[in-house]
DNA sequence: TATGAATGAGGATTCATTCAT
DNA sequence: CATGAATGAATCCTCATTCAT
């Protein structure tokens, strides 16, 4: 059986996908992990803290599961499209994205947030570069300063979710993913599968 | 003298500006308008209201200004790099993308911020789609789609933005002007001044 | 009618008196007050604060209550008995002793409440100075320095107050009064009434 | 080494001393004592039982204490100042008075208190008594009832005590025991070493 | 004896909003 | 237009106490 504490995180990330973060009740975190709002306390003192060990175990969780699936794929262009895919928020109300959003929100305020946002941002950008690397030695992907084309490709993937997340007019998740990839391409110089002309 | 509502609306950015949107508080924006909690609900029925007409008044401040000062540059170059100046935050805690930032969090919950997002952001791409335009015809920019172009960098200006605003080390909005004038420069085919060499 | 804030004092006063300071609610205050909780915390924002208030206020009462009655007695004796009669507690449960022993609980901590216990206790030392003045004027009390027979006086009567609020058997209100009227008379040299001879 | 029990006493003692009783928390007991809160709870039952025991565990070691300092001094007066002594507060914030305070802002809404409560402070009147008697016999102290006395100055001695907790200007404990051994002099005819020898 | 996870009934306080004046 | 007293539902959090192990 699931450990409290993991049912308390689960619980937490269900409910911030339901509702929203806002929306998220100390209480009703409790209910939905089958313990008393104490209980919930006793492990996190507060619910700042909850949501910040939700968003690291979070990401944990995605990172393990990125690197995973990335090493599986040995075509550059295959693993950059699944990066890209992992990347991008799956419904406009993605959990992830919509705690992403919320600590963007606060961190200005926050130097301890400002810490924890940046350590797990860089994971994401980290594990980029390296499939840009890889690309490069398998001579798919031009040469570029992979770390620099990591930093520029991962913001304009944050300001591509967030117009998927409020709903712009056509930009669904399969949307996004195609026009990163094309404007990878372009400056990777690789060809994408002709077929795929979405839009 | 300003109208009360004016007043109302300077104060709720002035507030957002120095504490955040959370902890923007309607007592506190009637103080900071010198009048009664009861007369700021007069003008705005719900808070909700406020955040949204705020946002509005903002964003029309906004916009005739960069309308006024982008015609007043002819070279194509000057008039994108002012453009990104404008969009740019000017500090880590900028009221205007404070208030962007709350928006984004929420607008996956809300349809009729989702529609206002849309509207007030759509200037913005707009206005960049016009400048790449006037480049074009002075031939200054190679031939690339205008307002596909404008959608991709603007989200691209969005990501950056993220940055300079949780602080990512060394991303000041100087360095972010430029590094999104070298990836236009790249894309668009001009010629950055060779002097300008940042920091 | 009476001003909702003076209502707030006095329900917190009858609580007091009920069921002691330790048990009082904010909510019970506010029923028995007739009004909602929030608008108990608009006139006092802490319970804290309501507490240092209702002391304050039914001091002030108290003290008001006191000169008239004093001054209305010519007799040095009738006015000392007096002096000590309005210093007893009334019964066990006196809530204005209530509050004065919490008071003395916690201004040990708080340099804030070791202001105000001197202030509110002053007012009671200087009256008793007075009451000595006048006796030694009317030659009907020996020479003593007032001031300090009040300071030594007074403290007695604390004590012995506090036995009478933690029930000493034997020791009621009124028999407090004769000890302490005895403990005068020997010292400021008057006479008792012979008949006043209790148990 | 200490049975656990009496290591919970001490800690009791030492956190109602540093930060009041109101703030002592059976966790901080619990942890302070080296255990856990359930272990405490084992052998305090309640956190009232635990305050309760701690007040008399308290008092039996100050009663052993002051019995065998008392009986070591075979002056009257001597013994007499050093049982002041021994009463009045250590300090503004002494433990074994910080409990008293309580005690008495409790003990009249309990039964169970005021038994207590007059339990231990009759030991302080009957060795005070003792005190006296023993001034009498050796003709150093004048024919008073020694139990009226010991009633008397006992209560006397707390409410200076108490003004010394509270801080009034000036009474400090020296002082205090000043006050009252010249109080003491004066009742019982003795005659105070006319160096005013503080302390 | 000993642990510490688990409970759960409150508690003070907040704050957008209403409405009589 | 303007006030500000009044509302009251809702929230996070506290903490003595229990109990399976």
């Amino acid at each position: 059986m699931k450990s409290a504490r993991e049912r308390v995180l689960e619980a937490a990330m269900a409910l911030i996908a339901e509702d929203g973060l806002e929306a998220m009740r100390m209480r009703a975190v409790a209910e939905r992990a089958a313990m008393s709002p104490g209980h919930v306390m006793y492990y996190f003192p507060t619910k700042h803290r909850l949501l910040l060990e939700t968003l690291r175990w979070s990401e944990a969780n995605l990172t393990r599961r990125r690197r995973r699936e990335l090493s599986a794929l040995s075509d550059p262009v295959e693993r950059l499209r699944r990066f890209v895919t992992l990347y991008a928020p799956e419904t406009a109300t993605d959990p992830h994205w919509t705690i992403w959003l919320e600590v963007w929100a606060r961190a200005s305020r926050s130097e301890a947030l400002k810490g924890q946002e940046h350590d797990l941002s860089l994971a994401w950008v980290e594990d980029l570069a390296d499939v840009i690397r890889h690309g490069i030695r398998a001579r798919q992907f031009g040469m570029v300063d992979a770390d620099d084309f990591a930093q520029r490709f991962t913001a304009f993937l944050d300001g591509l979710a967030v117009r998927v997340l409020v709903g712009w007019a056509g930009l669904t998740p399969s949307v996004m993913i195609d026009v990163a990839m094309r404007a990878a391409a372009r400056e990777l110089g690789f060809r994408l599968p002709s077929a795929r002309q979405p839009r």
